[in-house]
DNA sequence: CATCTCTGCCCAATCGTTTTGCTTTGAGGA
DNA sequence: TCCTCAAAGCAAAACGATTGGGCAGAGATG
């Protein structure tokens, strides 16, 4: 089996000339003259034996792999992870190179074992992704190859790093409850220090000040982001006195036991209770019912951006050094039916919908 | 940046020796002599030049990459996915090797393209994983490298395959209830044609008859793999007269369905109505209240299986053609919550719980 | 007719390894 | 003193490409 590929020295041979040629007429070198009619020869002998380099030779040659890596702590294992990995393959796969994909866990060890093992392949690049967009310090090793991170950044200066828009993600969502008419509400934040749990809550406050709603007819709680901490949240929000008649959700993962509580308490979804969600996260945000407003976490798109960065930083030659750009991708608000104007009734601000 | 690797060139001279003497002692040649001393004074250079061998090169001459393809219809969009590759990726991590990953979506040209890419590059075997288990007819590049296939079969000989084990499913999904103490059972199935759906449901009516389960008391149904099919049917089913008091679904997401019927019903589970899913899909399975009992659907050992398959291949001797193993992978039955007995009441059957 | 200038092509070095033979050295036997 | 042989190490040829520098031959030029 696994019959010998056909190499450029059988391509010269069918063609009658050196292998030279072969490569000079194969990449269209610049400067390089060769008879039109050779040209073609040597072309149709090329496809006649289905010629294809050896990507291998090539970069060893060149030292330049067309091959890029993409290590994160959880890139296989989330529903998310897997757009990041597709983005950044779609744009590789565009400039004829191929993704090494490396999931690390949390053992650093297994990520120092598997950039080195991507380093011994010559890879061009490296892209570094973080399942929960966070601030991280930078493997020691990736300073010999570019790097570009994806929703994490960095100190080191000189690495571009693209992250969600977590402050514009919480004023979308306060103006998807606020154009709903919505003057009471609520947000249930992770319980996590994390950069998505500042950005998002300072969002959605802003708004809802520049809005004129009063302090004491927000609030903020945090729970654990999984369906369990929702409920008890939304439990305690929605039993209190003067409970929200909008809450946002961390996570789609909150929303389903925000939903799960509205339903034990009898009230109904959109009609007596609006949920905004954050990720859309297929099969939840679209599975529920009603469908979930949520905000969406553009992973594709940041494995793409990254992708392209990391591209325009090897083909750089060395010298031009850029200052590194960074990206905040803004998520577009996915409208679906979890958002209604409030209950009419007993609502002591104006009221405006006099139909 | 991107100072030079070191070569095995710095070592021979740090060493003092020839590159071959290096080459021998790193790789511990058998069969070739070389002084004690001379090994130490090797070992140590490359150590404080922290040299590692480029496997490029290696590559090139051996003729052998260290290097596999895993290429998929979905690889990277689906949850499951991930799984398959971390499965691969930590056989292969273990044997030094790394892993290529590319989705192809469901364009054949991009499929072609993604393979050429990796042939180009010398993989040494290709693993070819499917989202749905379904019988494939494989590309015929793949004809030239060492195959193995993920949740897919196909008929051409000689090609190893892993999918899960449909049928046992099936039989766990009714056993789970019949223990339980059902009688009057029903199965949403699959709208497609597809082994799981043959598989699931033969399994399950094999239990049922085994138990003597009268045939009119077993209803199956088709509907979309969704929540909305999952609704549909379960309303249709549950609203009928001789309702089932337990139902098996298709997949997790298919009960997520169910369980909107059954809330708007007034029917709580699991008292009222027991439900078992199929997947064991995180973040519905568990986000469920109550958790979703459910079958698991092996991915990662999948990925793990097929890929200690491709290397045990790859390392066979080009003669020793074993005859292709393959495997049907049973899943355990996750138990959470969604099961109970049925509800003592009204029973035209024999009944057995009289407490 | 000698020289110059293109044109069209090829030689050989190189990338960093592995691997197949040598070659060198010194000890031991005759 | 010479020969043989094992031990220890090295030179050089791959692997399959790219690339800088030639080099032959045909026209053009003086």
């Amino acid at each position: 089996m696994t019959q010998r590929r056909v190499t450029i020295k059988q391509v010269a041979a069918e063609a009658g000339v050196s292998i030279t040629t072969v490569s000079h007429v194969l990449n269209d070198v610049p400067g390089k003259r060769v008879h039109p009619e050779t040209r073609t020869r040597v072309r149709e002998a090329a496809a006649r034996l289905g010629y294809a380099p050896n990507v291998l030779a090539q970069s060893l040659r060149t030292q330049r792999s067309n091959t890029i890596g993409l290590v994160g702590d959880e890139i296989a294992t989330t529903p998310f992870a897997g757009k990041i990995i597709l983005g950044a393959q779609d744009v590789a796969l565009s400039r004829d190179a191929v993704v090494f994909v490396v999931n690390t866990g949390y053992q650093r060890d297994l990520e120092s074992r598997g950039i080195d093992e991507l380093l011994r392949r010559q890879v061009d690049g490296i892209l570094y992704a973080t399942m929960y967009h966070r601030q991280v310090e930078l493997p020691p090793q990736l300073a010999a190859v570019p790097t570009v991170l994806i929703n994490a950044s960095c100190t080191t200066s000189g690495v571009p790093w693209v992250v969600p828009d977590e402050v514009s993600g919480g004023e979308d969502a306060a103006d998807v409850l606020l154009a709903a008419g919505h003057r009471r509400l609520a947000f249930i934040n992770d319980v996590d220090e994390i950069p998505a749990a500042f950005g998002r809550e300072e969002g959605f406050r802003r708004r809802l000040t520049a809005a004129g709603i009063r302090d004491d007819d927000v609030r903020v709680v945090t729970a654990e982001t999984d369906p369990a901490g929702g409920y008890e949240a939304a439990r305690e929000l929605l039993t209190g006195d003067k409970p929200p008649t909008g809450i946002f959700c961390f996570s789609d993962r909150v929303a389903m036991g925000v939903y799960r509580a509205a339903a034990e308490l009898g009230l109904r979804i959109p009609d007596d209770l609006s949920v905004v969600g954050f990720d859309n996260q297929e099969f939840i945000a679209e599975g529920l019912h009603p469908g979930l407003t949520t905000i969406e976490l553009r992973h594709y798109d940041m494995g793409a951006w990254a992708a392209e960065q990391l591209f325009e930083r090897i083909e750089a030659p060395a010298g031009t050094r850029a200052a590194a750009p960074t990206a905040r991708l803004r998520g577009p608000v996915i409208h679906r039916a979890s958002v209604a104007p409030p209950p009419a009734a007993h609502e002591p601000q104006r009221r405006r919908n006099l139909a």
